[in-house]
DNA sequence: TCTTTTATTGTACATCGTACAATTATCGCG
DNA sequence: CGCGATAATTGTACGATGTACAATAAAAGA
């Protein structure tokens, strides 16, 4: 594959003091940065290996398996979306949600690698998982509650943003031409509120759009769902106000 | 591949008087009924085609691609899922999120198929958008309001239960015994909160799990991820009571 | 100097989606 | 009754994938 071995002719084995050419940083780093730029769907080991300038299984002296390397790419991106803990706990929950899409927002492509493999898993961000316990322990919630709020946060969290950004079929003209004429399928009178909403709706809704939310982020959604959710978390406190 | 040509010699072709020996409808189901009994990493065509007892390409004939036939997968499995309309408003919003889960639950390695690709919404069902718009309608959203809501009502849905049911990785027994060892991780000082719940989270909760809703579903997470939402959506409708 | 360890090159295999051509059986039509 | 046309399938082929495994080169430790 003609290397270019730019130091000279070292063509590097060692125990690392003169150090190898590959490391696993650099690795997930340029995974990270090929699935930004060419899309999810050209991060292959073989790939990567080339963009790499190495063979392929070179790789895998530094990581078992393309699952456990997905999982370093995402502890790169979702680093630093765990907020101040001195914020109360509905603001600190709002700033979670805000700051986990905002940074899968900055590697959009990402996305449907955390949201559908349970990999994401081996990436573990104790920090992140201990604050969510403490803002809702410091709500109210305790014991079995306490694990359904933080089920439903972070289910929450990662589920709305994983479908905003889902990845988009490779022959996606033909879909976008199949969803174009969903128009003319409407009925007028068995779907007047859809009829009504079409124009408004088609391409940047949920079920009606061809682009996912690089292109057409659902800003507007996203706020009124972490407000829905923060509020309604809320309201499973308080001790039933509003009884007869 | 020695096929077995059911009724005599017929090796049919022709216009469809004299049945072909495969249909779209047979088809779909052969591949959902595939995905169900041996998981989503064995649905390819080529498995498909064994399973039918044809070749792959004969079912390129039927259907123009994999992701094609993945939307009509979809259609299947998300049939009925939209509650009646004679509901009020929250709890018509409440049922369709539970039929959804219920639906998702029948056929639980569908989910990734869903959550991820923007390839459902070939699978359009005009009548759950419909009713989803109407109901918000009734509960009083408008204009950019009731698209913001449709959105997360949408995304909330699909979201959270896509989250539910992710894929194991194939390598499932590495990565159970790198999560059981978390608890040797956890500082009782950094995180107090999760070196307390820990045993009770381990396995089950989002991130600390090695097995998904098929085998640990999160019954008490979903309903109260539900409750949140619907309260909360109705709060955001509410003339602002508590004013000073 | 010799052995061990480290990092890489190189080969190989099974699997995938699907483009494309060849083939066959049936139908409409003369 | 024969003869294209068409519908449905068989068959071949290609480029891509993840990764197991062996061979090899260079540096480190003895």
């Amino acid at each position: 594959m003609a290397k270019k071995t730019t130091s000279g002719q070292r063509r590097g084995k060692g125990t690392g003091q003169s150090a190898p050419e590959l490391s696993k940083a650099q690795i997930v780093e340029t995974a990270l940065r090929l699935i930004d730029d060419k899309g999810l769907q050209s991060f292959s080991i073989r790939n990567l290996a080339k963009t790499l300038e190495c063979y392929p299984t070179a790789i895998y002296w530094y990581t078992p398996s393309r699952h456990f390397l997905i999982a370093e790419i995402i502890t790169i991106v979702l680093a630093d979306v765990v907020p101040d803990l001195s914020l109360g706990w509905q603001e600190w929950l709002r700033a979670l949600f805000r700051r986990y899409r905002a940074a899968i927002s900055k590697h959009p492509n990402v996305a449907p690698l955390i949201g559908v493999n349970l990999v994401s898993n081996a990436a573990i961000d104790l920090d992140m998982i201990e604050g969510t316990l403490a803002k809702l322990h410091e709500a109210g919630f305790r014991d079995e509650a306490l694990i359904n709020a933080y089920n439903a946060v972070i289910g929450g969290m990662v589920g709305f943003t994983t479908q905003e950004f889902a990845m988009l079929p490779p022959d996606a003209e033909d879909f976008e031409a199949n969803l174009k004429d969903v128009p003319q399928r409407i009925d007028r009178d068995l779907q007047p509120h859809l009829a009504q909403m079409a124009p408004r709706m088609l391409g940047s809704a949920f079920i009606l759009r061809w682009q996912n939310g690089a292109a057409q982020p659902m800003d507007g959604a996203f706020a009124m769902y972490v407000e829905a959710f923060v509020t309604g978390l809320e309201a499973a406190l308080a001790p039933d106000p509003s009884q007869i």
